[in-house]
DNA sequence: AGTATTTATTTAGCTAGGTAAATAAATTTA
DNA sequence: TAAATTTATTTACCTAGCTAAATAAATACT
């Protein structure tokens, strides 16, 4: 196994792991927080607009937002084209990403601050470099 | 979200889906494929050695064995200790595990020829050198 | 020796990704 | 306009990670 691939693999792991355990106390999935900061930085999205966005399948977000939305993270409303969803946050959510947004930051600080930030630009680069 | 952790998480995902489909010839998945290398590397392993080599839980071992075992591509033998259950790669992977080892090293090849040698190794380096 | 603790594996159940196929609404085409 | 195709979402089911708790064997302790 090439070691990039390798550590590559073990470092998207750990870092998921410790991000999960971090958002604990916030009552949140890494998954779902990347939903809501999505849905915070470009307003209302239909499902589709989601996903695209991510990068992800459709499927995966249908039953993350259907989550969200028991948890009282999100809504969906019906849009004018009537086969599409549109979600939106709700007030509590707005209410408390603040505090979460800013629980993230620091966790990236302490994750990325083993780098300098000319190393930080450079694994950015190279890695966006790498095909795909 | 730090473009350094979207990048990584993003290459992640697009990584182990491309493994995933150059290893559809053989009807393996990647993480089947990272035991089977694990075993073919360093030989009869206990499922607690294959898990901590390869820094996953136990019960996500355990299911993958039991997978690869109904395939045929491992077999779990009673060790010494009657606790542990020690794992061999069959007869039938041992023959298969040229040609999929050169399949894997083909798609590596082709993943990280975007990059220079030295390229490479900077970006080892720095994964490595990130937190964890 | 008998009890308590540790260790190896498994089971149950969660999130999170994927594909394939179903459904319903909108759009295109004949 | 009616039929065919496309598009948005959902459902069903797969792998793959996780934690918590159950079980069984080995080890340590009194």
């Amino acid at each position: 196994m090439n070691p990039i691939f390798h550590a590559l693999f073990q470092k998207n792991r750990y870092l998921t792991n410790c991000l999960n355990e971090v958002l604990k106390q916030h009552h949140l999935y890494s998954s779902q927080w990347t939903i809501l900061y999505c849905l915070h930085k470009n307003g209302p999205m239909t499902l589709t607009q989601i996903w695209k966005y991510l990068n992800v399948e459709a499927p995966s977000i249908t039953r993350a937002i259907t989550r969200l939305e028991a948890l009282g993270w999100v809504q969906r409303l019906d849009g004018e084209d009537k086969r599409e969803k549109i979600v939106t946050l709700s007030a509590q959510a707005e209410e408390r990403l603040p505090a979460i947004t800013a629980t993230i930051l620091a966790f990236e600080e302490e994750m990325v601050g083993s780098l300098t930030a000319e190393e930080q630009e450079q694994l950015l680069k190279l890695l966006e470099k790498m095909k795909g």
